[in-house]
DNA sequence: CTCGGTCAAGGATAC
DNA sequence: GTATCCTTGACCGAG
């Protein structure tokens, strides 16, 4: 069944409020308090968020990549000894997010972005994207995070090289984000096999992404698929995404909601399986809250 | 004060 | 090689 449901980053109730951010020139201008302070607020809207969640019955949330901006960026880095990480302010409120999390049994994930290429050819781009993890992991430690979600990455014209390439830098990661790592299947390059693939070389649990399945296949899930993602999780509930597409069923963008249809489906596929749901739609929290209802409704014309 | 072009980062594609 | 799209939302400077 479906157990837990989440979104990802903004909550569309608790607006105008929204996480700050801020310009490479800015930080250099106003020094690193002023980014001290802007990661203060976005951690303290994070547990905003995370409390929000929990009194809506939603206990899955992907945290914001951008909750602490350019933290990783050289010159940043180069503009003093500071560390969020070593920042004792900064430890006590993560630590707050951790305790809310493990006394609720919430369950956090981070998804960063798209410029982080593990598979790249090019080594600088490699050594960018483990400093880019290392963060996203330090950060998953300190909330009591669950899952750090990946793509496999770019395809250069030959697929399988580059899958071969994934396997291998994988292996020049730590245990600790390899114990976080996630791959989730793509709409372009890589589908559900590839994944699964990967997956059997390296023990990455697969992030199955529905609507990135149907928009490179025929859509039908299969008791055998199903099967084959679900054997991935060897520790912990599997976690797969769910969108609708925007103006037609196989379109890439996202919908705002997720549709009755889709939600039938879904709800369908896991009435003999176990699952927590991340939803992708432009009305973020407002989507999650109508695809509980959805499911709830479901449930209810069951037990009648 | 408001508005909209712009912003660290990669890859694919077209030219 | 260079431009543009993908795609996202807050920044921040021009007016």
């Amino acid at each position: 069944m479906i157990n837990r449901v989440g979104y990802a980053c903004i909550n569309e109730h608790l607006k105008p409020k929204t996480f700050r951010s801020c310009r490479l020139k800015t930080i250099k201008e106003k020094g690193i308090d002023y980014l001290k302070q802007i990661i203060l607020h976005n951690v303290e809207f994070t547990n905003e968020i995370l409390k929000w969640n929990l009194d809506h019955t939603i206990l899955m949330y992907r945290v914001t990549s951008d909750l602490m901006p350019l933290v990783t960026h050289r010159d940043v880095l180069a503009m003093s000894d500071w560390r969020w990480y070593e920042d004792e302010e900064i430890a006590g409120k993560l630590k707050a997010i951790q305790i809310l999390v493990q006394e609720n049994r919430m369950r956090l994930s981070m998804h960063p972005d798209q410029f982080t290429v593990l598979n790249s050819n090019k080594p600088k781009v490699v050594a960018a994207s483990i400093e880019y993890l290392e963060y996203h992991a330090k950060l998953m430690h300190a909330m009591g995070g669950h899952d750090l979600i990946l793509h496999v990455g770019g395809v250069y014209g030959e697929k399988e090289e580059a899958k071969r390439r994934f396997v291998e830098q994988f292996h020049l990661l730590s245990a600790e984000i390899k114990m976080l790592l996630r791959l989730e299947n793509d709409d372009k390059s890589y589908s559900i096999s590839d994944v699964l693939e990967i997956s059997e070389a390296t023990g990455i649990p697969v992030v199955f992404d529905y609507h990135h399945y149907r928009c490179l296949t025929d859509g039908k899930i299969t008791e055998d698929l199903i099967g084959k993602i679900e054997r991935t999780w060897q520790h912990g509930m599997p976690k797969m995404h769910v969108s609708s597409g925007k103006t037609y069923e196989k379109d890439k963008s996202h919908h705002a909601y997720i549709s009755w249809e889709d939600c039938r489906r879904v709800w369908e596929i896991y009435q003999r399986h176990d699952v927590d749901v991340m939803i992708e739609a432009k009305m973020k929290d407002r989507a999650a809250l109508r695809f509980l209802e959805d499911l709830d409704e479901m449930n209810g014309k069951v037990n009648q």
